[in-house]
DNA sequence: CAGTATCCCGTGTGATACTG
DNA sequence: CAGTATCACACGGGATACTG
């Protein structure tokens, strides 16, 4: 993913390169599957995603809240809470990401059945 | 993308990522876009590409043939010439992918309106 | 034309520990 | 609970030159 929104967005690259940059990263897409489901907390999503650690899962909440896709909204309470949702422009991603999960779903199964534990 | 096939594809992850393992490359989202127009010689990739250089074209292609998302056909022509083209799991990426690009299109256009040149 | 061979570097990812 | 700090590293990506 590289240079991060260097000039990407400029009239460069193709514009499926734009949204992969955004979304590419090894465990944004899987943020944003869950995030289909509706607001999350911090713990939520690293419930879903078991093999992520702290840091990376923050890093990528906040880029993704950094390039509009997420909301971030912190309630104060004690202990803090946090919830995570999608953005209107983040909803947007439903349908193309949806796809891939589908995509993605019909090979491992295939591969699945090819390995056959 | 990380270690590439190496247990994604089994029951850890969401499909999402899975998807995003093979196409998030990258340059591999661009590719597999071009290709969508039908079948296309290293050189085209390369013109509607500019920026991308001869190994990680290179690189991105065998990958995707090896994941069986694109077909390489040699035509024992001289000067040799090598056509790659979709194959029906590929195609199948058509939907899902014309997504991205929309939403990235969106964002390109909005986030060019502010730059202004 | 369609690649491969080297070499190098940035950064994305990760493990671990600590904090408001 | 929801993070940040620090350290380390492999790997993807890139520049350049060479080849069948």
């Amino acid at each position: 993913m590289a240079k991060r929104h260097s000039n990407y967005t400029r009239g460069t690259g193709c514009p499926v390169e734009a949204a992969l940059e955004i979304i590419g990263a090894k465990w944004k897409g899987g943020v944003i599957y869950h995030l289909l489901d509706g607001e999350l907390r911090f713990m939520e999503l690293q419930r879903r995603m078991p093999t992520v650690t702290q840091r990376i899962l923050s890093k990528a909440l906040r880029e993704l809240e950094a390039d509009g896709v997420i909301l971030r909204t912190v309630y104060p309470t004690v202990p803090p809470q946090v919830g995570y949702r999608l953005t209107p422009d983040g909803e947007a991603l439903r349908e193309p990401v949806l796809g891939l999960r589908a995509w993605g779903a019909r090979r491992t199964a295939a591969a699945c059945a090819m390995a056959a534990e």
